[in-house]
DNA sequence: ACGCAACAAGTCAGCCTTGACTTTCTCCCC
DNA sequence: GGGGAGAAAGTCAAGGCTGACTTGTTGCGT
C-alpha cells in the first residue's frame, strides 16, 4: 500500500517514466521501502488502469528507447495520494520479522551457540545502523530527517533488546554451569523488569491449548 | 523463510495436520508471524516435496473428514529446522512499514492535520501494545518471554519516536504561528539530538540526484 | 571502424500469499 | 428427528512480487 503512495508521491513533482521512478527509489537506499523494478511497472500499470495516472508515449525522444511510457498524475491520483498518505500515517502494524519465531525455538540450540548467534546478530545490527547513517548523512530535508530518525529508533530498539537478551542468557548459562570457562563481562542489572525464568508448561506445540 | 521455520518447529513435537498447525499459530495471536491457512498448506506441500516432511493419510480416523493429511518431520527436516533457525537468529533486516514514506510526504499536509494524524497513530500504538500484553500475559515459557519482549521493545520504540516527532512538529508550528490557539503542553527538551530544521534543496523527487 | 561494456527501458514466467469457497461432520435445540 | 450453527479440513483462482531475461543505445578503448 505504501508502495503506491511512494510512486504517487514521486509523481507529484511531474511526469516520469517507470525507469526514472525506480532510479529515484533506489538512489535513496535504505531509507525507503525497497521497490523492485518489476513491481514499479506493475503498480504503475495498475494505478493507470484505476484512473490515478494517465500514460502517454513519447515517440521521438532523445532517449535511448525510441518510445517510452510516461506516467502523469491525474486529479483522482492527487486525491488518492492524500488518502493513502493519511492512512499510512494513521495506521500502525507491528512488523513481524521472524526473530520472534526464532526466539521461541532458541531453547533447542546449545546455549553457548545461541549466545554466539545473537552476538553475530548484534554485529549485523551495528553494520546496518552504520549503513543507514552513512547513506542519510547527506540528507537535510527536515521530513526526511524524521523518517531517518524512525528507522534509527527501530534499529536502536533492536540493539537494546539484543544486549539485554544476551546478558540474560549469559547469566542463565552461568547459573547452570558455574564452572564454565566464562568470559562473561557484567552481572547485568537489567533495565526493564527482566523476564522471570519461571518454569511452566510449554505451549510451544500443544495442539489443545486455547482452542479459540 | 521464518514461516517454514515456524512450521518445522511446531512439527518437532510430533506429527500434525495442516489444520492443527494453523490452529496453533492463530492461538498465539500477535506473538508470531501471521500465517494464513492457505499458506500453511502451500508451505507444507513444498516442504514435503523437498523431503523435509513425509505425508501420511489417516483413513479411518475419528476426525470429521474421513481422511486427513498428516505431516511428519524427517531427519532432513530436523536439519533444515536447525539451519533455518540459525539463519533467522543471525540475520537482521530492518522492517520497512511505510511510515518512512509517509513522513517524507508529510509536508504536503496541513501541519495541524499532520499532528492530528500522528496522534491517531499514537492511539493505535497504545492499543496494539495493550493487545500484545493481554494476549501474552498467560505465557510463562522463558523463551516465549524473550520473543514477547522483542515485540514490546519495537512497539515502545515506535512510541518514543512518535512522541518526540509530535513534540517537534508542535514547536515548529508554534514558531510559524505564535498566535495560534495552542493547547500545546510541554516545551519539550528533546532527548535525542532533535533533528535540526535546516532548509535545504528537496531531494524528494529529483530524478538526477545521486545518479548511482 | 569495431567490439564490448554499461546503461536505458521494459517484459515475463513463476513463486508466494491471500480471501473466499466447498464439503463433511457434530452438536444441540425445538 | 429435522435442521441450522458452527467446527474440521482443505482447495483454488487471482493477485502481488521478484529475478532473470531482452532489446536497443551510447561511449570508449584500440
Amino acid at each position: 500500500m505504501h508502495k503506491e503512495l511512494h510512486l504517487l508521491g514521486l509523481l507529484r513533482a511531474g511526469p516520469r517514466t517507470g525507469y526514472e521512478l525506480h532510479r529515484i527509489v533506489v538512489a535513496h537506499g535504505e531509507l525507503y521501502t525497497d521497490l523492485k523494478k518489476g513491481n514499479v511497472y506493475y503498480l504503475l500499470e495498475r494505478l493507470a488502469a484505476s484512473g490515478a495516472l494517465t500514460v502517454t508515449t513519447q515517440p521521438g525522444a532523445p532517449g535511448p528507447r525510441r518510445e517510452r511510457l510516461i506516467y502523469t498524475l491525474t486529479d483522482d491520483g492527487h486525491r488518492r495520494f492524500h488518502d493513502l498518505l493519511r492512512a499510512v500515517v494513521r495506521d500502525y502494524e507491528v512488523a513481524h520479522t521472524g526473530i520472534e519465531v526464532g526466539m521461541v525455538f532458541l531453547g533447542t540450540l546449545d546455549p553457548v551457540e545461541a549466545i554466539a548467534l545473537l552476538e553475530e546478530r548484534r554485529e549485523a545490527v551495528l553494520a546496518r545502523r552504520a549503513v543507514i547513517e552513512r547513506e542519510t548523512c547527506a540528507v537535510h530535508n527536515p521530513h526526511q530527517r524524521l523518517a531517518e530518525d524512525h528507522l534509527l529508533c527501530l534499529v536502536d530498539a533492536e540493539m537494546i533488546w539484543l544486549e539485554r537478551t544476551i546478558r540474560h542468557l549469559r547469566t542463565d548459562l552461568q547459573h547452570a554451569h558455574p564452572t564454565a570457562d566464562s568470559v562473561v563481562t557484567a552481572p547485568a542489572p537489567a533495565t526493564h523488569p527482566s523476564p522471570p525464568s519461571s518454569r511452566c508448561p510449554d505451549v510451544t506445540a500443544n495442539p489443545s491449548d486455547r482452542p479459540i
